[in-house]
DNA sequence: TTGCTAAATAGTAATCAATCCTAACAAGGA
DNA sequence: TCCTTGTTAGGATTGATTACTATTTAGCAA
């Protein structure tokens, strides 16, 4: 989406956050592609603007923009591979605060394969349908989370286990 | 899922892969959990039957027997995180080979949210449909991989863009 | 316009999942 | 039993991400 420098503006001011050039240049590179790039695509692109920019800005405003709801992160669990013996196709409930993952065997969801919103041109092999939120665990109202995907603080923490 | 060591050693041979203690015993710590362990999980649970296995096996045997198609990668894109300025919620198709993610927006797909099957004791904050496959470019028969998930060596060689 | 202050930036170092490399080893067929 | 080839384990390496920290700057108030 085409964004000039004041509707950026704007949105940072309406979350609270400063305005930098570093900031807006991030922010409007991710908003004028549908390409979900990582940290290190967006830091290449902003280099053109800001020779001098050091991937950890990229990270860290990345970050920020993500806890204020402006970003989201496509593959939010893209932390560590995780497998399955279980080689049927089945779907998945993730649990966002404790990282569970139950399967989920149905016919209907299955069916959606047939769906015929799919472009013409993609050869589809399989898919998979996710569902977020809490597990009953984690249904309490001090570690409930109200938004995806989870900050990558998260991601740090993962070896307290 | 329980399995006899018989039952392993015949999957293993219809595969034509050798059978070793360790690569049954972590197989068969796959097999009997439903918690779609993290490689770490898995080495650790086989230690206590095998003391030196090495991390190293367990990353191999799993990449073996994902190219069998005895075990698949739960979360196959984990490679890195991706970001997506478009916070609506929205759906996705994913190439296989290149790992393009195209957006789909359609209220079909949306309306899931509502599927009854949801056990009633999980909280559902969001969904997510992905569709796998490949895409207009990727479409030719040399490039073309027949199973989901894409074997780990792309990984590797992501960096070659 | 000028300071002040808190937050942002950039550089360096550290972390850690995953892979690479390689020598010793063992499964399975001859 | 022997041989071949795939498997294992250990050490080194890679690379995305985070941690730490000194410097800079945005935004506010005087």
């Amino acid at each position: 989406m085409k964004l000039s420098q004041e509707d950026i503006r704007r949105r940072f001011k309406a979350q609270g956050l400063k305005v930098t050039p570093q900031r807006v240049a991030i922010y409007k590179a991710l908003a004028e592609t549908t390409e979900h790039p990582t940290a290190e695509d967006l830091h290449l692109q902003v280099t053109q603007i800001h020779p001098m920019i050091s991937p950890n800005t990229v990270y860290y405003t990345l970050s920020v923009l993500k806890e204020v709801g402006l970003v989201q992160e496509v593959n939010y669990w893209h932390d560590r591979a995780r497998f399955d013996a279980n080689v049927t196709p089945h779907h998945h409930l993730i649990c966002l605060q404790c990282r569970a993952i139950q399967d989920i065997h149905d016919k209907t969801l299955d069916r959606l394969l047939r769906w015929s919103g799919i472009p013409s041109n993609f050869q589809v092999t399989g898919h998979r349908v996710e569902f977020h939120g809490y597990c009953a665990q984690c249904q309490t109202a001090d570690t409930r989370r109200t938004s995806l995907p989870i900050p990558s603080k998260a991601h740090t923490k993962r070896r307290n286990s």
